[in-house]
Parts: C-alpha cells; structure tokens; sequence
DNA sequence: CCGTTATTTCGCGAATCAACGAAATATACT
DNA sequence: AGTATATTTCGTTGATTCGCGAAATAACGG
C-alpha cells in the first residue's frame, strides 16, 4: 500500500480494472457484482482487486461472509470523468479533487 | 492518438513517462533534455515519447532541428500533484482540471 | 551534395503481465 | 464437526512490455 502515484496510474492502465474504479465510484461493491461487471473469473477478478488494493486505489472490509471494496481515491473518479470529457472534445471544470 | 482513458494511465503507468509528463508540466523540453532527465538511450526516451503521444498526453512540433514536447492535457499534472500530496497523507484542493 | 546533429524505427532477448483452473482459506449456517 | 458460499492464492501458459544497439530519417550548415 505504497501510494506511489505510478503504481496508482499502473493499476488504472488495465480496462477491467478502470471499470472496476468507475463503478465503484458510484458507490461500493462486493466481489460477485464486480466479476459480473467486468465478466472474467473470479480469480482473474480478486487478482485485478488485489492490484488496484496495493496501489491504494480501492480497500475493502468484510461484512458477513462477503468483501466489500470502495473507492479509496475519489480524485481518481473526477480525473477520469475528466478524460473521458476530453476524449470527446469537451472542457470540464472540477471544482475539488481529493478527499 | 485515441484518447482512450485506459491508455493514458497505462502510458503514465511507467517511471520514466510519469516524470516526462510531470517535466513537461513545468514547460516545453526537446528529446535531448528529457533523455538527461531520465537517464536513458536515445532509442528508449524516444519510444516513451511515441507512448506519451498516442496516448494524447503530449505532442510535439518541430522547432529547427529538434523536435519539442509538450503538455497537451494539463489535468495530468494537477491530478499527479493530487496524488502526490495523497501520497504524504495531505489534502489538496484543485480548483480546474481539463483545459 | 556531404557531413553533422537530432530523432525515430527496427529487431531482439529479458522481464513482466494477464487470465484461468485448481487448490486453499475464510465465514456463516446447521 | 460438516456443508455451502465467497474469495484469495498458486502455478502455468501465452501475450505484452522494456531497454538497447544498430540502422534509417530528417533538418540544417558548409
């Protein structure tokens, strides 16, 4: 759990493991729903999770007999959405990043 | 030159382009100060650039005989510095993103 | 045109990453 | 304890990336 910001950007450089965080952004999750999500296996999906934990992307707690991941880093959320504007030629102003 | 997020993370997602991007934040540098800055050959800073730059992250133009990059999405450097901060567990509030 | 400087492209071996099934681990329920 | 569900770890195999030297390209000055 370095939060070395390439680590950050590494882990996010994977289109399963950036759909994972935009999903999370919208609110938490447990492991089924984001292997549904994504559609992989669940090993290849906790491997994604475990990428995304150790660069202090996402944590997670347990609650009953299931994970629940969230979002560590909101900022990563509105830069995305940022991109995402670029990418389609629009400007955006974000008021705040990191929480 | 996609722009595709996924890419730009991934191109960010390596040591040497990170610190380009984030050098380039501070103004313009032509190949060969970037190659100082990384401390690479020639052929490796130049394929980092060619990364960088179908990514949308830079792009470049020529200037007499040297070629010189360029920042071409600001919020890269805001978010970094965001990270960063994160990194030594302190808050930042950025007020723009995207340009 | 020729040499020089600046940069990119090519080809290759070494290292890293990705995805999955199988096995292991953890937790809850009975 | 014993079974079922949820998730992670392990081992392997194929794909991708990294870094570099050598060769190719581009632009300039003589």
């Amino acid at each position: 759990m370095t939060l070395d910001p390439v680590d950050v950007f590494r882990a996010l450089g994977h289109p399963s493991r950036l759909q994972i965080a935009q999903a999370l952004s919208e609110g938490d999750s447990c492991v089924s729903d984001l292997r549904q999500l994504v559609g992989a296996s669940w090993s290849t999906v906790s491997q994604h999770l475990s990428v995304l934990k150790n660069a202090g992307v996402v944590d997670c707690s347990k609650q009953g007999n299931q994970v629940v991941y969230r979002l560590a880093l909101p900022c990563v959320a509105t830069f995305t959405q940022c991109l995402v504007a670029a990418s389609k030629g629009q400007k955006v102003e974000l008021r705040t990043c990191c929480s």
